[in-house]
DNA sequence: CCCATATAGTTAGCCACCTAATTACTGAGG
DNA sequence: CCTCAGTAATTAGGTGGCTAACTATATGGG
């Protein structure tokens, strides 16, 4: 089964409301901004989900891929898991997974005795290059209701934004 | 152990290689932009994470609970999946933990058998409200690096991103 | 040379999401 | 009536994140 349809986004009035209901003075505009973006990042996460699935992948097991074929040679678990932003328990997951199906292969480091080398299968480069055109396709249409100069502004903004995830984490 | 810090954001240098390397004709920047927005979107959900940890909540805990208040009263289980945008299995586990913390009761209904009504405890309630102040307060500083023009603006290109959601989902 | 500490990778266990199957009840047609 | 399709909620099992703990290897200081 799959999620219900779309969940009515919420409005400035419901922000404004929430605030006003526990007698504070933050700005409904921002709040509404924040709570939007949360929510179009978590059904855009599940879209992405269905995407990949399309070929066999995640999105996670996805971008392990798409860094190894970049990076254009083998690479350790744990600098995969630096550039993929992930644990290195998360990168020994998909690896199992990507392993299984045969489109990675782990080898043992020829400099370390406790480092792993791992390198694409001829398999996993035909993958990505079986799913290219149709992934870029379908990239292109997620942004397709904005405009060259829109596309150019929201990524200026998105940046400040990933400035302002701190203010989630920080202390 | 934490994810390693951050992942380089990738470029439109990046974005050009790829494409190029399969010989497609894609847009780079359109790529980008949904790349972009999508590692955002995943680094922000973990924040979140972060965040509603230190309330004893998850996110998808706190959106039920918020929905919950919001709504005023009981609410069915499948209600809440409905406009939390998630599976009935899925907030059938959120339950589970809610109730177990005692932020939540769970009754039968009066007028269907089947069915359940969740309604929030005294406890439950005041979670919300012990939390409200910090947590509309970061919310604003995650948006704090635009301008009120810009969030306007950035509103109207997410709600047309939410539509191209489509475009990685359809068929 | 040996031990202490650090690092690479894995394992185990938690959570939220999913799909598919199960159980219990509703309600409409024969 | 009574059966049978539909709906509510749960359960079971999979995946990808995480943290914490464990194993094995490296490496630097006495």
């Amino acid at each position: 089964m799959s999620p219900e349809p779309r969940p009515s986004a919420p409005s400035l009035e419901q922000a404004r409301r929430q605030i006003r209901g526990y007698g504070l003075d933050a700005d409904p505009q921002s709040v509404l901004v924040a709570v939007r973006l949360m929510a179009v990042g978590a059904r855009l996460g599940q879209a992405s989900e269905v995407h990949f699935s399309r070929f066999g992948l995640s999105t996670g097991r996805y971008r392990l891929l798409a860094d190894l074929e970049d990076h254009g040679g083998g690479k350790s678990p744990s600098q995969l898991a630096a550039s993929l932003g992930v644990t290195r328990a998360t990168v020994t997951g998909l690896l199992d997974g990507l392993e299984r199906e045969g489109l990675v292969v782990r080898g043992a480091s020829a400099e370390d005795g406790r480092g792993a080398v791992v390198s694409l299968t001829d398999r996993g480069a035909q993958r990505l290059k079986d799913m290219a055109a149709e992934h870029f396709d379908r990239l292109q249409g997620l942004v397709a209701g904005l405009s060259v100069d829109e596309r150019e502004q929201f990524l200026s903004m998105l940046d400040r934004i990933d400035e302002g995830i701190s203010a989630l984490t920080s202390d």
